[in-house]
Parts: C-alpha cells; structure tokens; sequence
DNA sequence: AGACTGAGTTCGAAATCCGAACTCAGTAGT
DNA sequence: ACTACTGAGTTCGGATTTCGAACTCAGTCT
C-alpha cells in the first residue's frame, strides 16, 4: 500500500478494520456493557445492515465474539475479547483528545482516575528506565525519525 | 445519535471526522514529516479526490494547516497543528495494538523508548496519587461501570 | 389466536470511493 | 518560442457502501 516505508504495516490492516465510523464506537459500547443487537442499535443509532456487517467483521477479526445466551429461542450476543478490551487505550486517547480539541460544545471532564477521581493523564512507561515519558521520546510512529 | 447515556458525545463527532480508513494515516504521514500532497499521496496510495476531500476536512476541523510555502508558483502544504500532533497517543495506542493483536505477519516492534530503546508501555498517569495505572482504573468510557 | 421479542435480511435510493485522465500556473531546458 | 515537467488539485463514470424502512422467522406470552 506504501511503496517506501513499512511494506503495507499492520496498522494499515488494522484501520481496514477498526478504522470507520462505527466500530470504535461499537468497542466502546461494548466497554460500557452493550451486549445485544438492538441495543447496540438503540444506543447508536447505527442502520441495522450496517451494525450486521460491522460486528461480523469484527467478530472475525477477534475484537467480539458471538456468544449463544439462550436456547430455547436461539438467540447470541456480541462480547469484547481480550483483544477487543486491548483496545481501550485507544479509546481512552480519543476520548481524551476529543474533550480537549473537539468542537463540541458539551465538554466536561469525563474521564478520571477511578480510585480518588482525578482527572488522568496518559503517557509512556519504561520498564528499563522507570520513567513516564510523553509522545515526543517515543521513535516509531515515526515522530522525530523521518529521513 | 444515542437516546441515553452521553447526548452525542464529543467522541462521536470526532470519529465522524477522524474515524475512516484514511484520516488516522495521513495523521501517522504528517508526523513522519510528509507534508505534500504528492507525497501524501504516493505514501499511502489514497486516490487524489479522496485525498484532497480527507485534507481540508481536518483542515476544518483544526487538525492540519494549509501553509503556502512558495509564492511564485503558489504551492501549499499541509502541517500538523499542535491539535493534531495531540493526537499521536492514539496513534501509538492503535499501532501498539497493531503489533499485538493483528494478524499481520510482519510484527516486529517498532515503538520505542527513544533514549534507551527498550520497547514502552503505556499507562495512564494520575498527578494527585503519582501512580501509573492501567485501563481497567479508569472511569468513565466507562470501564466497569454501566448500570 | 394475536401481539411481542430479538436477531437479523431485503429493498431501492443516496452518498462515497476509486483510478485514470485532465487542468492550470509557473519553471527549466533547448 | 516550444516542449517537457512539477505540484496541487479537478472532472469523469463506474463500483462499492451506506442508509432508513419494512420484512422475516422462531419462539414466547396472554
């Protein structure tokens, strides 16, 4: 997909995946404890074939699996993996960035350290060095490593 | 767009701009130093019509500037704003994500702790209790706490 | 029997995506 | 002065995705 670079790097898979309107939104649901169809439905307001496909893609993928709940009328509900949980660190960084940068106008601290409820900051942690350490020491992305 | 909890979050506006396959990407490109619409182009291999509609969308929304560098022939490139830049811990978060759980064959860690080079972790920070946490501590996306 | 529930499908219209080719202003070479 | 080239787009038609609304289907409840 990229000529020079990473030959076609996982995060490019990955956002084939995970990179559309919905699916974040549907991790983030499913976080919150939304298991069922319709109610993954109700709460947003997502058209019916479309929630169809994207579960099914991300069933696929690993990120929910199809649980059958009940037998007698067979029915199932969506529940996030292990990997679909791995996934909450993104989502806590664009929730984050979102009340910081949005445009919205409804912007309140949402989102805060459970044990004594302060507002939280994200950053890097170093095993080796026992630091914490913000984006701009991290090479990779690529910050700072073009050329 | 959802009938209970948050009333059209900030989160949902921003996955309406942010959230497709190709913004996430271009974000990655311009920190790597890509800054010209061929070359944005070439990087990624995104038609020219989507590319210019995906620019001045996050133009829009605060996320890239369109800076003329060159009068004689006008020429203008497109920089990340610091609202843009803010946006790299959910880029590592879902590159790190990537390279764990995707099913990609080519995994091979690529983030780093730049000044020692050891691979990062990440983790949420609390300033009142000076502890790193993980995302099961945090309220509000809300981990564990529905109902 | 009739209404309801939950997890989907089916439908046709509308919006998006794509690659390839074109534009347009200015520059460089001959 | 003619030609080729560069960079930042725009235009085109066709393919794919998205949408809301209505329908299905098995089983349950009254």
């Amino acid at each position: 997909m990229n000529q020079q670079g990473q030959p076609g790097s996982a995060i490019e898979e990955t956002l084939r995946v995970v990179g559309d309107r919905w699916s974040i939104l549907l991790v983030r649901a499913g976080l919150r404890g939304i298991r069922r169809f319709d109610d993954f439905c109700d709460d947003l307001g997502i058209a019916r074939p479309v929630l169809t496909e994207r579960l099914r893609r991300l069933v696929k993928f690993g990120i929910f699996e199809r649980v059958r709940y009940q037998d007698k009328p067979v029915r199932y509900e969506y529940r996030l993996t292990e990997a679909g949980l791995a996934l909450s660190p993104a989502l806590v960084a664009l929730v984050r960035w979102s009340e910081e940068y949005s445009q919205e106008v409804s912007s309140e601290t949402t989102l805060v350290h459970a044990p004594c409820g302060t507002e939280l900051e994200q950053a890097f942690w170093c095993r080796s060095c026992q630091t914490t350490f913000g984006p701009h020491a991290v090479k990779g992305v690529g910050v700072n490593d073009e050329s």
